[in-house]
DNA sequence: AACGTGCCCTGAACGC
DNA sequence: TGCGTTCAGGGCACGT
């Protein structure tokens, strides 16, 4: 599932097939993602492409009279292809643009969205999100603040938008354990030295994801899928019942939120 | 305001 | 072999 990382990367990776490109055609297929722009909207999108930025995990193709927001879900992912190659399954939506190329959305399980937004005007989904968790925003005054006034578990406030964007189930279990806290501990009960642990790791976390996922950008036009990040070890998402890397213990695996939560009983506190 | 739960979707993995 | 069931997860919507 494609976390902050990797939507960053595909930015990065199809910014320089669509900036300064006239889009010249949207192709519509199937429409029933999560949310999807009117049809009356994607017909007039025939402008010049200023920039592809980012904003959560939401992907930004700013035009002249607006945005373009692309949400990936869970299972979407884009590709920069020579525009006349066919379409397969689950490929939902191209922009066709004047270099003879197309950017496609593919999205097997449709948790993903299509979304427009006027010059000038914010989008309800994005108007209250908390910050880039890579910007100074994201800093200790502000994460100490968040978990204060928090009673469900840790892991469940760092998941919460508001707090931050961008920390999915994996980085927030990859991040409770480089930082020794237990998931389900209440998040006004983590402590000072734990949040001071906590803020970095996230960041660096993050970062070096971003860093590691850029070995595929040379590729981006390819049929690669797999995010460059996966590379990297993970020490407890998908580890339950295996040992601790750090300390031999038995992970122990349970349900936050109605995600899968995987820590070491005795390396988090 | 904060918190818990349901829901959307497909395909892989599993159980009988 | 072939069913049915379970699970994965982002994030909004809703009820309390």
């Amino acid at each position: 599932m494609p976390e902050l990382p990797e939507v960053e990367v595909s930015r990065q990776g199809i910014s320089p097939y669509l900036e300064n490109r006239q889009l010249v055609e949207v192709v519509a297929r199937q429409r029933q993602l999560r949310w999807w722009v009117p049809d009356e909207v994607l017909a007039q999108l025939n402008q010049p492409i200023l920039s592809v930025t980012r904003r959560a995990k939401y992907l930004l193709v700013q035009l002249p009279q607006g945005d373009i927001i692309l949400h990936l879900g869970m299972s979407g992912h884009l590709k920069v292809l020579a525009a006349d190659t066919p379409a397969t399954k689950h490929d939902h939506i191209d922009l066709l643009l004047d270099s003879g190329m197309l950017l496609r959305l593919n999205d097997t399980r449709r948790f993903g969205a299509v979304l427009w937004q006027q010059k000038g005007e914010v989008h309800p989904l994005l108007a209250s999100l908390g910050p880039e968790p890579l910007s100074d925003n994201f800093n200790l005054a502000h994460l100490t603040a968040a978990f204060a006034k928090r009673g469900s578990a840790a892991k469940l406030v760092l998941m919460d938008n508001h707090v931050v964007v961008g920390v999915g189930n994996i980085y927030a279990n990859e991040a409770l354990f480089k930082a020794g806290i237990l998931p389900s501990k209440p998040a006004k009960a983590v402590t000072p030295p734990q949040l001071a642990k906590l803020l970095p790791v996230i960041k660096d976390t993050l970062a070096a994801a971003i860093k590691q996922g850029g070995t595929t950008l040379k590729d981006f036009s390819q049929a690669d899928g797999k995010p460059g990040y996966f590379a990297q070890q993970l020490q407890v998402y998908g580890r339950g019942g295996q040992p601790c890397l750090t300390c031999g213990t038995v992970l122990s695996e349970l349900r936050l939120g109605q995600r899968s939560t995987v820590f070491c009983p005795k390396c988090q506190s």
